[in-house]
Order: C-alpha cells, then sequence, then structure tokens
DNA sequence: CTGAAAGCGCTTACAG
DNA sequence: CTGAAAGCGCTTACAG
C-alpha cells in the first residue's frame, strides 16, 4: 500500500506536490510534472487513505444517510420499500462522486449528532422523517449542511425537498369526481399530525369543495396504518349504511388493505368500491386490479436532495431552500365510472 | 470539541491513560483514575475521532455493505424489500456494537478492495450475490473478513450463511403432493446458473420422486424473471392442453406475477392453480388471495452472518464456515386440495 | 498501574 | 509552480 510520501520520492516532487495531483488543484502543479506522478499513482495502484485526509482537513466526505426509528421494536425504516429506493438512488449519487454513504437508524437527534463529530461528516440527508419533534429538534441543532425529505418547517431556516402533496390529494378526487363519483372517503394515518398527510387531505377537501360534493365525516378514516389499517377501513366500509363509492388511502400499503379485506368478503374492487393509493410503490403494481395512484420520480427526488446537500457542503450561506416536486395521477384498474 | 490532550490535562494523567479509559482496558487502569477521567470526559460530552483512531491503529470498525449491481441501468439492490430488510437489521447489529456500515454498490471486485483500502474496513457483507463470478472473484481476493449470503462455494474458503433451499422446494413441493397434486410446475430463472434456485429446484424433484409424481418439462419455466416473468408464465400456463394443476415459484414476486396474470384472465386462485412462492416477502401478505410461500427468518439470518464477521474479525483462523438456516412453510391461501 | 515518545498518512498555511 | 514544517487526534510498543 503505497503512501503519498513513497509517491513523492519516486517522482522527486515534495509530498505536497502529489497531494495537490491528487486533489486536482491543477493551478498549483505543472502538466508535466502532474503527468508524471499521476503515472507513479496509477502504477502503484494508489489508494487514498481517507482517515488520514479527514484527520487533517476536517472532512471526511462521508454523508450520513438518517433513517428514524418509528417504533420501538422495529428494525430500521429499509423495511420501507419506498425507504429502500431511495437510499438506492442517494448511494449512486454519492458514489459517483467520491462520497461515501454510512447509515444511522437513530431516535433522537443526540445519536446524530454524535456520529456527525465521531466522523467528521461533511452532511447528512433524512429519509424519512417521521416523528416532528425529533425532525424539528434536528434541524434546529444541526449546525452542519443537512437535507430534510417530505417535511418542512415555516419557522426554520431548512434546506428540503418534498412532493406537491395537496395537489396529488386533489388530483385523486378530481379524478373520482369527474368519473361520477359523489361519496367519496379519505384513509390516513392520524391526520392532523404529519403535514404530508394532513396537505394531502386538504387537497382532497379542495376538489371536494370545487365540485360542491358532500363530505361525511364518517367516510374519514383516521388513524388508519398500514396495511392493517386498511383491512380495517375496508371491513367498516362494507358495514355502513351510507358507504362511499370510493376512498382515497394516504398511501398504497392502506389501499392495498383496504382491496384486500373487500376481496376477502367476496367483492370486487372496484365495482364495489374504487380505490386511489399514493406513492406508485412496488405493492401498486403487484396487486389485482392494479393500483391507481399518485406518483411521485423517487430517483429526482434523491437526486435533487443530493445536489442541494452538494451545494450547501460548498456554500455556507445556503442553510434555506425548499424544493417542492410535481405529482401526477398514474391511471390503473382500481378505479371505475359511476353512472 | 475536547480531545483526549485535553482531558488528561485536566484529570492530570497521561493521553494514554485516558486512552486505556475509552477502549476499556481495564487492567492498564486504576479504578480510582478510571473513574475520575470517566468523569470528565463525560462533563466535555467526548466524542472519539474515529478519523484519528483509524490512522494510528489501521482499524476503523467500519463494515461495508455490499449491494451488487445486478443490472446496468438500475440503482442498487435496495430497491428489493429482502435487501432493505436484510440491511435494516445488519445496521441494527452493527450500531449496538458501536460499528459503523457503510454501503457499497458495486460491479466488480476492485471496487470493494479499493474501498477497503480507502477507509481501512475491517470487514464486509455481500448481501444479495447475483453474479457467481463477481462473487467467486470477490471471495477468492477478498484477504479481510467477509460474509457471503446466499451463496457458497466449496472450492474456497469462505464464511457463508444461507437457507437450506433444498429442503424449501422439497416442503412446498411435498406440501401440494398431500394436497393430492401430481401435476406440479416449476418457475425461476435461469435454473440452472444460481445455485440458490438449483437447489430449490432440486428439493422439488426429490418430493415429485419420492411420491412417483411425473414431471412433464413443459411445467417448468426456466427463465422467469420477477413479476414480469410470472405473468408470462402464467399466460402459457392459460394456454396449455395438458396444464399443471399447482406451480411452485423460486420467488414471490415471480408468485405474484402468475397469480395476478389468471386473475386478470378472470380465473381465480387457488381454484384454477395453486401456487406457493418463497421468501415470504411483503407482497405476499399484499396480495389476495395471500400467497403460501417458504419463509425464513431474515433477522436470525441478519445476525448470523453478523456475528460470523465479529468471530473473523477478532480471530483470523476463522475463514471458512457455512451456516444453512431453516426454512419452514407458511400456509396461507394460494393453495387448495385437490380430489 | 502510568508515562514520554514516535508515528499513522495526509492537508494546511506559509515561504519562496 | 514547488517545498519544508507543523499538526490533525489518536494508538502502539517500550520503559519503568
Amino acid at each position: 500500500m503505497a503512501t503519498i510520501k513513497e509517491i513523492a520520492a519516486e517522482a522527486g516532487v515534495s509530498v505536497m506536490t502529489v497531494s495537490n495531483v491528487i486533489n486536482q488543484n491543477r493551478s498549483r502543479v505543472s502538466p508535466a510534472t502532474e503527468a508524471r506522478v499521476r503515472e507513479i499513482l496509477e502504477k502503484h495502484h494508489y489508494v487514498r487513505n481517507m482517515a488520514a485526509r479527514t484527520l487533517s482537513s476536517k472532512s471526511s466526505r462521508i454523508v450520513g444517510l438518517l433513517l428514524p426509528i418509528w417504533y420501538e421494536d422495529s428494525a430500521s425504516m429499509l423495511l420501507d420499500p419506498y425507504a429502500g429506493q431511495l437510499v438506492g438512488y442517494l448511494e449512486e449519487f454519492l458514489r459517483a462522486r467520491q462520497y461515501y454513504p454510512m447509515i444511522l437508524s437513530f431516535k433522537n437527534s443526540d445519536q446524530v449528532l454524535t456520529l456527525r463529530k465521531t466522523w467528521q461528516i461533511d452532511g447528512m440527508i433524512l429519509v424519512m422523517p417521521h416523528n416532528d419533534a425529533v425532525t424539528h429538534d434536528l434541524v434546529e441543532n444541526s449546525a452542519f449542511p443537512l437535507v430534510v425529505l417530505d417535511r418542512f418547517y415555516d419557522d426554520l431556516d431548512m434546506l428540503s425537498v418534498g412532493i406537491n402533496d395537496r395537489r396529488g390529494g386533489y388530483l385523486a378526487a378530481r379524478h373520482l369526481l369527474d368519473l361520477g363519483h359523489r361519496r367519496i372517503g379519505f384513509a390516513g394515518p392520524s391526520i392532523f399530525e404529519s403535514s404530508v398527510i394532513q396537505d394531502r387531505y386538504q387537497g382532497f377537501l379542495d376538489a371536494l369543495k370545487e365540485a360542491k360534493a358532500p363530505l361525511n365525516p364518517a367516510w374519514v378514516f383516521d388513524g388508519t396504518f398500514h396495511q392493517a389499517g386498511g383491512e380495517e377501513a375496508g371491513r367498516r366500509i362494507l358495514e355502513m349504511e351510507d358507504a362511499p363509492t370510493a376512498v382515497i388511502a394516504s398511501e398504497d400499503l392502506i389501499a392495498c388493505g383496504i382491496i384486500r379485506s373487500l376481496q376477502e368478503q367476496g367483492y370486487s374492487v372496484p365495482e364495489k368500491l374504487s380505490v386511489i393509493g399514493f406513492d406508485d410503490s412496488l405493492p401498486s403494481r403487484l396487486i389485482s386490479p392494479a393500483l391507481t395512484t399518485v406518483g411521485q420520480d423517487i430517483r429526482l427526488k434523491a437526486d435533487t436532495a443530493a445536489s442541494m446537500l452538494f451545494q450547501a457542503m460548498t456554500d455556507s450561506a445556503y442553510r434555506k431552500d425548499r424544493r417542492v416536486l410535481e405529482v401526477r395521477l398514474i391511471q390503473r384498474d382500481s378505479v371505475r365510472k359511476i353512472d
């Protein structure tokens, strides 16, 4: 394992000239010298020692990928396909630029701050914020470049990228209304806790209002979590005298649960009930009927977040920005026309 | 940010005594000194500088989580829920022991070797080996602790943990035979390329042979990939005059595809065809009918792999071991009894 | 049980 | 354009 010192000796230059070649400080070394050094570097398959570089420069080129732990007993968020996909794209982006992704599941901001010091981490991306208090706390106490996904706080200077959730909710409801539905429900986890869900719900309300369609509170299934929650909501719908003809779920897994419970009772989707999901995740194409859903471009989201982080790492004045990515309705087979 | 030096000055001891306290070298420091140092450490919220530690000790406590890139155009393997889950559990295991997970998608072993040198990585875990040539190459050239999941080469000294695939294939076929099926098919990707698929297929053959059931080559759907492949296989089954009454898929996604294509043609599962999948992944509980599948304990797999890695990191003689985890049939609703 | 010294492999000002 | 020196914050033998 050749070191800079050995390379320098063989090339007959100083250690710092080799360092300048490696770090592409073109202006600081003549083309001839650079070529000679580079040749020797390659001959020895020189590999940079990042620990040494980090120690002297205080920058590690490590980017922390933060995954909050939602429940006490669960492993990390990577169980969620959306998170896995995001992390995959982020890793690809970082690798292409010689940055190194380190993942961390955490429950409180101290764990994050400690990791940052431990490794002199250059920047972090918060992938699936769950708890608003923890996220808020982290944003407030992070004196380093941090990009937050899917969450934004007006009262803080922060970098965030999200999607137009409100428009997503609107598009879903608008689609159902256009097809003649007037009795439309909404199912999601604790609508009043997360701004993302709130926005989706708000968009749904916007469309209803615009179309002067009624909203029956009994059709709002608040506190619906994941597949099991969806199944429960589906059962309740079947028991209702005054049931909705369509329901929008705040995530695909909930929509899948609703569809499953209807099918298990012998009902067919979309004949009995039209269902629209959110996220266009893997399951939406797996089930039958394929799920109509509000989709987002996850790769674009990852690239946008990483680009913002890179800008923040070079420009210390760049600490407040918000990108809102567009969203589109992906029509598949879980919705029908009402006469 | 306090350093060891400052702590040492305040405690009135040498730098190396502080280092010994931090590194739990109990025997090398008196209880009284240790208590005093520890108190000052906590007062200053001392956080270890891993770059400095790595530089001087040549060990980083970083564990590389390797994710091969299967296709040119895809992002990393984290798109696969199985990989995401595994990485999540591994991260949890490592974090609990103060090790740091760095993820790397790669196409060839050079990228891995370079990363190892770059960060003096202590050990690696290969999560979803795909290409046998690359994996073989990596195992051969890794002079460092490496644990490979789901793959084993008799001709090499290596550490691996997999599941009893052959028994899995056997259990699936046995279950169908017990329910009266005699016409059973098998669908999987290139059966003769991956040992995992080969083993599952072999177990399937074992059961057929034992029961003296016939095997029609037309019922073996070789080269079936993911959901799209499953859908194609489903369509072909529907067109057959001499169709099987049941089919075993080498992974859940394929089984889901088969079921979807039947349902789209108006047929019902398991009435028209019984289907068994492999892996007990998220989708298997999402679809209707819920998928009967061969399940494995992913958390146990992650913990086993990580434990083996830790042993290898402390014991340089431990370089050859193979753990085969048991497998079980998870009965759900995609299989019926034949009269 | 404790310490002084050397060194890990780089980068960072500072000179020239 | 090039270099000599100091230093980043630890751990590692080696002494005592």
